[in-house]
DNA sequence: TCATGTACTTAGGAGGAGACCC
DNA sequence: GGGTCTCCTCCTAAGTACATGA
């Protein structure tokens, strides 16, 4: 690994950063339990002092904590107010002055905005955007909108809208996948690709001018149980109102899984569904331990059965129906191009299934109707139509947002919103500007790295701690740890919101020196555990951190997300924590591609390196799995045909080797071709042993580890096609159809020296 | 300055389609 | 042709980042 990265090493061959991290969620139980008693204490203390008087005396009170040593959480946030009066902070410039003008828009109400704003499809033709020459560098020529309306220039991109439509360079999708029937498929794909990479990009906030939609597919209605489908209370067989009947279900449905074990769960859940009872039904149903849901449950399994179970006539009628409504559905016209939509159905009703330990589990997910759905399209469009006799909540027309429905969700009230595929313009575009930042930070991560490492010196706490929370972001890649709100979601961490209980600093261990141990439960309540060697100064300073605090206290008090995102952005245009990890990521990839290929291997052996690669980076970006269900069984399986291979092998060997004494006796032709048959024969054998070797090997590395998220989200994605146009690898081996959707933009532009 | 809201990316798991093997 | 296994796609939760308004 080259030293741009120089701490990688540890992180990747860091064994113990995967010690069984699913299972051992448990050990956290105990651990969050206490944080949140610890929490509700503060919270308690909190509302004590609600006027100001009180709140005054409560900061006079902690001023005084704080010279005796004491480390309360609410002291220290108090001390860190008082602190930021002191030091002026960064302003930052406007957010819409950066790069690209992707800022985020002011907010456009349902009121749009002057006419000629809005194009028809017709009119699009004459936005059409220019090309961009410097494809590589992201450099995109700015549209101006406001002078769009000029004679010219809408002449100008009429012409060259003309020629958009009828490209003069086509790119063909290749043709002639084989179906699983054997037979050629014919490519239902568009045979022009936009190459959307090419023209210049929308500035000032805009992401397009004319948007239509067909709406959004709403979840079936509930079909009740047929009447002998029972549920039964305390033994004896109880008919259900239907509201309730249908929240029953949910649970039934889920009686296989674990949820259904958790007390949060079940709690969450009964408390609702008592919600969606009648009267006599609440009256009656008072223990959920008494509900049988049994046979429902059965019913359940049996109707899935009977799906798999379809003949092959019926199955082809679904798969037909589904892509109707795909076809009606799931695509989208955006500035005089059909785009896929990536989720056009709304979330069925059920129940919530937070990861980890959730607080909210088993609570009900109520069913969306027309009326909580807002629509974003351009005026001019066709809207879509809400289902007869409904009504939509809002139409609005705002096109500095990516988005064509929301609705807000009731669990958090979070908005869920309908975006655009990952392979569309509007994504791509993002994606490639994501890659590009993170390639502007390799050119002056060595000044960042040496003005942190200045930093660990600073007289200032919050410098010091800003410097060692960076340091662990860019050489651990963790991710920047958003403050959260309490009781609302599992107790996850990331850097900025660090515990004291979360790390634990050994003056030596192992035979090495300062090594901090990281044990805390990251995103999605993924364990993150290692052990790693830091430099004295951060090892002094951490000790310095955890000085009269509780476990249960912030580590980095005097920072947060904000405070250093604001600094990065000083430190370059568009760098935020996030950047880091996309940075580190790719970096490592490319170096650990240049480190493990090796020019006389064959295409396996390089996609065995490639995923080597690829692994090096999900282990520093801690992207876990658990083992499949079926890991040992397949393994075993694949062991007994390494078995039979070698055996085969030796078999073909004997043969090669009589052929050959029978050859020296014979000397005729036909015993010579038949010696160089017996060789062709061996040499396969070891080609297919060779291949299963690496498969198995491939696949014991893989057991943990997802590799699937670094690929899709912070690898760029010109260093693998580079890489594969390098060693004549078929791009297919590394991306798959999705994935070549995505990253077609990588795919055309980046040629074998792409550096990133 | 802080809390809240919004928009968007990143994440792992479930389920099923289809590839593979006998 | 049928059973098994793998991997793709979909689903939606859970993050990050930043704007806004009190």
């Amino acid at each position: 690994m080259s030293g741009d990265h120089s701490h990688n090493d540890s992180q990747i061959n860091s064994g113990s950063k995967y010690s069984d991290s699913h299972k051992q969620k448990d050990k956290y139980k105990d651990k969050e339990h206490k944080h949140k008693d610890h929490k509700k204490d503060k919270d308690r203390e909190k509302s004590k002092y609600t006027n100001s008087e009180h709140k005054d005396k409560h900061r006079e009170k902690e001023k005084l904590k704080q010279k005796d040593g004491s480390s309360d959480k609410q002291k220290e946030k108090d001390k860190y107010k008082e602190k930021r009066k002191e030091v002026k902070l960064f302003d930052g410039e406007s957010k819409k002055d950066r790069e690209n003008g992707f800022a985020s828009p002011p907010r456009i109400k349902s009121e749009p905005e002057s006419e000629d704003f809005y194009h028809s499809p017709k009119h699009n033709k004459s936005l059409k955007r220019e090309r961009d020459d410097e494809d590589s560098e992201f450099k995109p020529k700015k549209i101006k909108t406001e002078n769009d309306k000029s004679e010219k220039k809408i002449k100008k991109r009429k012409q060259e809208d003309d020629e958009d439509i009828k490209p003069k360079k086509k790119t063909k999708e290749k043709k002639g996948e084989v179906g699983t029937d054997g037979k050629k498929k014919v490519k239902k794909e568009p045979e022009e690709k936009w190459k959307w990479w090419e023209e210049e990009r929308y500035t000032d906030g805009v992401k397009w001018k004319f948007l239509e939609h067909k709406g959004p597919v709403f979840a079936p209605a509930y079909e009740p149980l047929p009447s002998n489908i029972k549920f039964y209370y305390d033994g004896k067989p109880m008919k259900l109102s239907l509201g309730a009947e249908e929240v029953g279900t949910f649970f039934a449905k889920m009686l296989d899984h674990e949820y259904t074990t958790k007390d949060i769960f079940r709690k969450n859940f009964f408390k609702d569904w008592r919600k969606e009872m009648t009267a006599e039904e609440k009256a009656k149903i008072t223990d959920l331990n008494k509900c049988d849901f049994g046979d429902m449950h059965e019913y359940f399994k049996a109707q899935s059965e009977a799906r798999k179970a379809l003949s092959k006539e019926e199955k082809q009628k679904n798969k037909e129906e589904n892509e109707r409504i795909l076809q009606e559905y799931g695509f989208c016209v955006m500035d005089n191009h059909k785009e896929r939509i990536a989720n056009f159905r709304i979330e069925p009703p059920g129940l919530f299934r937070g990861r980890g330990d959730h607080p909210k589990m088993g609570m009900l997910k109520r069913r969306i109707r027309p009326e909580d759905i807002i629509i974003n399209c351009s005026k001019d469009s066709q809207h879509p139509k809400p289902p007869p006799g409904t009504k939509w909540k809002e139409v609005r027309h705002d096109n500095k947002v990516t988005w064509l429905v929301s609705w807000t969700e009731n669990i958090q009230g979070a908005i869920k919103y309908i975006m655009l595929n990952p392979s569309s313009r509007i994504k791509g575009e993002k994606d490639w500007q994501k890659y590009e930042t993170a390639r502007r930070l390799k050119k002056c991560v060595d000044r960042l790295r040496a003005q942190y490492r200045d930093d660990w010196k600073s007289k200032e706490m919050r410098i010091r701690q800003r410097a060692v929370a960076l340091y662990f972001i860019d050489k651990l890649a963790l991710r920047a740890g958003n403050e959260k709100e309490e009781g609302e979601t599992a107790d996850t961490v990331g850097c900025c919101s660090l515990r004291v209980e979360h790390i634990t600093l050994h003056p030596e261990k192992d035979g090495k020196e300062y090594v901090v141990e990281f044990d805390f439960l990251g995103k999605d309540s993924i364990r993150y555990y290692n052990k790693v060697p830091v430099e004295k100064r951060v090892f002094k300073n951490l000790q310095l951190f955890m000085e009269n605090k509780q476990p249960e206290d912030d580590l980095f008090d005097r920072l947060n997300t904000t405070i250093l995102n604001k600094h990065l952005q000083e430190l370059m245009d568009g760098l935020t924590a996030k950047v880091f990890r996309t940075y580190n990521a790719s970096i490592t990839l490319q170096q650990q591609l240049k480190e493990l290929t090796s020019p006389e291997d064959n295409v396996p052996a390089k996609i065995l390196s490639y995923n080597r690669a690829n692994r090096a980076v999900a282990i520093l970006c801690n992207h876990q799995r658990a083992p499949p269900k079926t890991f040992e069984k397949s393994m075993q399986n694949l062991q007994s045909k390494i078995d039979a291979k070698k055996e085969q092998l030796s078999d073909a060997k004997r043969e090669l080797k009589s052929a050959k004494a029978d050859a020296k006796v014979r000397r005729d032709e036909k015993s010579k071709k038949a010696v160089e048959c017996k060789k062709k024969a061996v040499q396969r054998v070891e080609e297919q042993l060779m291949k299963l070797e690496v498969q198995a090997t491939d696949r014991e590395e893989n057991k943990q580890i997802a590799l699937g998220t670094s690929k899709l989200n912070y690898l760029d994605p010109r260093i693998s096609v580079a890489w594969c146009k390098k060693w004549g690898i078929p791009v297919e081996k590394i991306y798959n159809k999705t994935q070549r959707e995505k990253f077609a933009w990588a795919i055309d532009m980046a040629d074998e020296d792409f550096e990133f």
